[in-house]
DNA sequence: CCATTTTGTTACCAACTGGTAATTTATTCC
DNA sequence: GGAATAAATTACCAGTTGGTAACAAAATGG
């Protein structure tokens, strides 16, 4: 998709890596927090210079977009497939559930809530980037409880958008409480307190 | 409780206010965001000079934990007062939704909550006073939760330590995202919805 | 009037931020 | 062996950050 280098036939061979470029820069965002990693250290723990990542990236905004689209594709997509799953309404929150608390990769958290937090403090592009995928993960909330509202298992006077909102900040909020260093066992816990209004007679 | 000043008998008088420059900070970072309000910005906004702001408060985190402590006071207590307020369950639960998604001053988001989910930026002291604020309004809710399973009103198979992180983190998000600008309604509904756990049968 | 004490002000500091101009190095085409 | 081209490196830019040293101003005590 993402618009390929044709290799140039002809100058200087490229030493940078873009895709491990990104990896150290996703790493880092998503360890500690976007805001708290600057362009200097990413370079510094490439490998690279500066104006070689300006080069590539065309600036900070362009960068964390980057990272923003790979973490999307790399990660995010878990979430799309569990809600895509076709399972039954229990299944797929129970699904969620153990994604939110358990998976090994949310141990420090989600980059894309941790941008979302942050909103304020990041570029243009990448904000605009955020935003998207948001609406994104809302329209896929809405369809996964639209569809089993169809199915019948639904509470009563609960609207799907209502719905769908509250689903997606429950799952954030678990993830953030794993960065926090909260017990997962209570966040667990929380979780299935918070998404059993689902599934209540 | 604070060490007063007893005015020194000698010395050029002060032009500065502390209580008011206190006031300017805590809107300041109420307001935005304790990360994005820099200590030049405070001393323009309340008409000071560095030097008297640092003679007066030591540091950047003397100051804002000077600000959270009159956060607390001044605005942290309202929570405490509703739920020593000797209402039973349904009714206090009522006043924590209302305070949450419709009281004026939270329309920005609470300055407790900001600074707690940006600890890591936060010197030591304002770090320290936020876990003790945050252990302090845990107990809280612990009180008020366990009051209620005496008097009857619980539902089984939940622990009242569980409960009582569930409401405190519930109550944070509601309001986290009033800061963020999110539909009000929309936001006493998921609330309601959230809290619904506790009086269901 | 003069020394003392306390406050306020100006101007500065080093460290860091995102971003770049200038130059050197490595390659291919002719 | 040159041009031409593209990448890498070095060294820098202005702006901001938290924090301070040096000094001036305003009060009181003798």
């Amino acid at each position: 998709m993402g618009a390929d280098k044709p290799k140039p036939a002809r100058g200087r061979p490229r030493k940078m890596n873009a895709e491990n470029v990104l990896d150290v820069a996703m790493t880092a965002y998503w360890q500690s927090d976007p805001a708290d990693v600057s362009v200097n250290a990413i370079c510094q723990m490439a490998g690279i210079s500066k104006p070689s990542l300006y080069r590539e990236f065309g600036s900070e905004d362009g960068l964390s977009r980057a990272v923003l689209d790979r973490y999307a594709e790399q990660v995010l997509s878990e979430i799309f497939v569990i809600l895509q799953g076709g399972m039954r309404l229990r299944g797929t929150l129970d699904a969620l559930i153990d994604f939110a608390s358990d998976d090994p990769r949310m141990e420090t958290g989600c980059l894309f809530y941790k941008m979302r937090a942050g909103k304020h403090r990041l570029g243009p592009e990448t904000r605009v980037r955020v935003e998207e995928i948001d609406a994104a993960a809302q329209a896929a909330y809405v369809a996964f409880l639209q569809s089993c509202r169809d199915a019948g298992d639904w509470p009563d006077g609960l609207s799907v958008d209502a719905g769908a909102q509250y689903l997606g900040e429950q799952i954030a909020l678990a993830i953030t409480q794993r960065a926090s260093g909260e017990n997962p066992a209570r966040i667990r816990e929380m979780m299935a307190l918070a998404l059993s209004v689902f599934t209540r007679p």
